[in-house]
RNA sequence: GGCCACGUGGCGGAAUGGUUACGCAGAGGAUUGCAAAUCCUUCCAUCCCAGUUCGAUUCUGGGCGUGGCCUCCA
């Protein structure tokens, strides 16, 4: 499509056109997770969002010219934290961890990223870059610790809109003996007792939390790229620390050009929290609801906008996709989307103003003429949507029948005999057992039909 | 306290300087033994107060309210 993609950048709190620092070769970092802990729902918004993000770049500038990097952190406090707590070594929970995740990205339906890099894997990097800012004075050593200097940095706060005096008014920087000024944040810190520790000119230690995604994002993307994304809440101080480290060690005016996040999900509105025990893992959900509608409900608000989740959403949500699934046909080959269809997309990655646009194209699939459902799938498919074939859909419902399907064949048979005798009451007593083991009858066309609800 | 975001029908949720998408729910109808599903029709909204304007829900200012961040978090 010719349109210009718009995307909201925070580094000036405006939607902006996206122009690309080379369109044949356009980069973009997302903060992947933290593998301390099983993904939750909250996680699968950005997986989602920068999906499609990354599905409307490759449809703008082609397949090969996107290169979308989304890290594993598995090397930081809460890892060991964790490992500590479950009694298990810190491998054996970043290998668990990782494996779910992967497993939790096909559920959603989420294409693999072009490289998805380890931090544990580019320690010697991370090194490097402090050096780097030690060299260039951006930060300092004192008792095995090192610093970032973020007074030296004058942009500091500008992603966040923080000044840096009112950080320390609010005094709730963290305050260390090590450090010169409350501000300063940590690049490389000693590894007590049974710590996992790498060797450094510093001693033994590890990384500071913000700066695997510098090291990892020089190493794929360059020194500068066009876009960093992630959830809101590591706007500050996560990306703010970011962007410090990486152009003061990179000597550069620019780190990333726009700075895409997602809001948080609310659960019946309230805050999902572990200390408000809502937290809901999306590998629970894998043998209850398909992930298609997990991922519909997903999108089913603006990326910017909180999201609550609740049960009327998710039947909402499945409601749809069972709708739409009646005009599902197999594509040979993808129809070519309407630009006006795509055009919510292009602005901003607006999916409810997609979603509306995918129930117009549900009405004219649904006069049945075959182009019109290609191009109503088709564009389901874009977004990750109607991804599996009919039966794949009925077979997961089947799945978890509280019924088996010889039992439903046998109780209609019996209705239907009932119904042929007018014994309607003794119909719907059948009708109503079925209901109750959430199978639904549908007379249509003198034959009886039925469905898993 | 500082910064940011938001306030649209019964609910969810877009957009817009001039008829306010879309979905769910509701109402009526077609269909059905009754339902379900589907189809058709239909009701319902821009927090308050000023200002700019021929005209504001949209822009500006103020107020009220909600949420987020400032500490680990997607």
């Amino acid at each position: 499509m010719n349109k210009d993609i718009f995307l909201t950048n925070n580094l000036i709190n405006k939607k902006e056109k996206f122009v690309p620092i080379n369109k044949k070769k356009i980069g973009m970092y997302v903060c992947g997770p933290t593998v301390y802990d099983d993904p939750h729902i909250g996680n699968a918004r950005p997986l989602i969002i920068f999906d499609i993000l990354f599905k409307i770049l490759k449809c703008k500038y082609g397949k090969a010219s996107i290169n979308y990097v989304r890290n594993i952190t598995d090397v930081d406090d809460k890892i060991i934290k964790s490992a500590q707590e479950n009694n298990i070594s810190i491998s054996d929970l970043t290998k668990k961890v990782i494996k779910n995740f992967n497993e939790d990205c096909e559920f959603l339906n989420c294409e693999a990223p072009s490289e998805q890099p380890r931090a544990t894997d580019h320690i010697d990097l991370m090194i490097k870059m402090i050096s780097e800012l030690i060299t260039k004075d951006f930060a300092y050593e004192n008792n095995d610790h090192v610093y970032f200097k973020v007074n030296k940095f004058n942009d500091y706060g500008k992603l966040s809109n923080k000044k840096v005096k009112d950080l320390i008014a609010g005094s709730r920087v963290d305050v260390s003996e090590n450090k010169k000024n409350p501000e300063d944040f940590v690049l490389w810190k000693p590894s007590i007792k049974d710590e996992p520790y790498w060797e450094s000119p510093w001693g033994k230690g590890r990384p500071g939390w913000h700066l695997e995604c510098s090291a990892m994002s020089k190493k794929f993307l360059g020194n500068e790229f066009d876009i960093h994304g992630g959830g809101i809440d590591l706007l500050f101080p996560h990306h703010e620390n970011e962007i410090a480290q990486s152009r003061c060690a990179n000597d550069t005016k620019v780190f990333a050009n726009y700075w895409v996040h997602n809001a948080f999900i609310t659960m019946s509105n309230e805050k999902m929290a572990k200390s408000q025990g809502n937290i809901l893992k999306i590998k629970d959900f894998r043998d209850k609801i398909n992930g298609q509608v997990l991922r519909l409900a997903l999108i089913s608000a603006h990326y910017k906008q909180p999201l609550d989740w609740n049960d009327k959403l998710l039947k909402d949500c499945k409601n749809t996709i069972e709708k739409w699934y009646s005009v599902y046909l197999s594509l040979k080959a993808p129809s070519k989307i309407p630009d006006e269809i795509l055009l919510p997309l292009y602005d901003d990655l607006n999916t409810p103003g997609y979603i509306a646009n995918l129930h117009k194209l549900f009405d004219k699939a649904n006069n049945g003429i075959d182009n019109d459902k290609k191009i109503f799938v088709s564009a389901c498919n874009f977004i990750g949507i109607l991804n599996e074939t009919k039966t794949e859909w009925l077979d997961f419902k089947r799945k978890k029948s509280l019924i088996s399907e010889k039992d439903i064949l046998k109780k209609i048979e019996l209705r239907n005999k009932a119904r042929e005798n007018k014994n309607y009451k003794e119909a719907d007593k059948i009708r109503d057992e079925l209901l109750e083991k959430e199978v639904l009858i549908e007379d249509k066309d003198g034959k009886t039909l039925w469905k898993i609800k």
